[in-house]
DNA sequence: GTCTATAGCTGGATAGAC
DNA sequence: GTCTATCCAGCTATAGAC
């Protein structure tokens, strides 16, 4: 490790400045001159460490994205009992989208503007492997009548419908309702247990 | 009327245009220069007609956002029995989008970028009366016993989530399951068709 | 590694001829 | 009404002194 120790801490106020304002601002709503004003560097810190903006924001992206799919597939595959793993899955959705509820709309732009490069993060992940494994769990639970028949495609998108919607709905309707963000996150901690009574309804038999 | 025909034809072509692009890419991915090649016309013929990019731009916006709550309001107050009122209003949005794929994501981007702007177009529509209207009939029909008890606002965004974010997450979907567009109509058709049951069954006492 | 100064480009807007 | 030529502010990226 050659850099001294003035040099990382550059680089790191740099990307953590990048991170906050990227995910708030998407990637042409942001200048170069903005993250160096607002991390106290300069211009030329920024392409010395990190080559080109585009480079920067590459590097914000697979970190959000990777943070969004990773934990949501180690639940969805767990061996939990069928309902147990929707609670789960919502549960889990929720929390993370608490912690970064930017990221949703900081994505669904990326779709919208470069999807190649995202469809390319995804397949990395497998999700093929992915789908086959909740698929057979879903024909399995149907075979038991634990749940109505239900194709697995309708049950996922309703899922992440009803999750993420919530969160990048969330800064308009605070703004008409006139409520604080941290007020909107009680109306959500509510919503999801509504959220969960909801689906749990609407699969059983 | 002073305008020649040709200068209508101008004004035409530019809005048509801009519509298209701007509802695609967002404000800050198209240029007036890109407006002008794509309409065969020139920027000064832009600044002409319309003063400046961002004029024209909220012409388009409250366009595109005035047809997504007009019809849907409208449907939400009818009279019709409480399980048909849900179903056509399912109905509605999906139609809706249908026609309109891209609107969501064109808001929603507004709405994170210039929320303030939406929040005065929202609120020339009387929210809360409207709000009020539903609020009272679902009150009602709880007490009928025809629905489980429900919160309004939950219920709400419950619907108003399993029909806008299948959209949103569209053009993604498509890139991975590496279907057409047509073939994700077809999904979708479908998937309308789950949504009413899903929603119905998670009502039902 | 750091920072200033600047090259080189693209953006929106407009003056002024027709 | 139309269109060219141009202004100037903003952007990213880099050369080069320290």
């Amino acid at each position: 490790m050659l850099e001294t120790q003035s040099a990382s801490n550059v680089k790191e106020r740099i990307l953590q400045v990048s991170r906050e304002l990227f995910v708030k601002n998407g990637y042409n709503g942001v200048s170069v001159r903005d993250i160096a004003t607002a991390s106290g560097t300069n211009v030329a810190h920024l392409n010395y460490y990190f080559q080109s903006k585009y480079n920067l924001f590459e590097l914000i992206f697979e970190e959000a994205f990777n943070i969004m799919v990773k934990r949501i597939f180690a639940i969805i595959q767990s061996d939990k009992p069928f309902f147990d793993m929707i609670e789960c899955w919502i549960n889990a959705y929720y929390d993370l989208l608490m912690e970064y509820p930017q990221i949703p709309l900081f994505v669904l732009n990326e779709i919208n503007q470069n999807p190649d490069r995202l469809v390319r993060l995804v397949q990395k992940q497998d999700p093929h492997d992915k789908y086959a494994i909740i698929a057979g769990r879903v024909e399995e639970e149907v075979k038991k009548g634990t749940i109505k028949a239900t194709s697995t495609i309708d049950l996922g998108l309703n899922v992440v419908s009803l999750c993420i919607f919530p969160f990048i709905f969330g800064k308009f309707a605070m703004r008409v309702a006139d409520i604080s963000f941290d007020e909107y996150r009680k109306v959500l901690e509510q919503h999801k247990l509504y959220v969960i009574r909801f689906v749990t309804d609407a699969l059983k038999p």
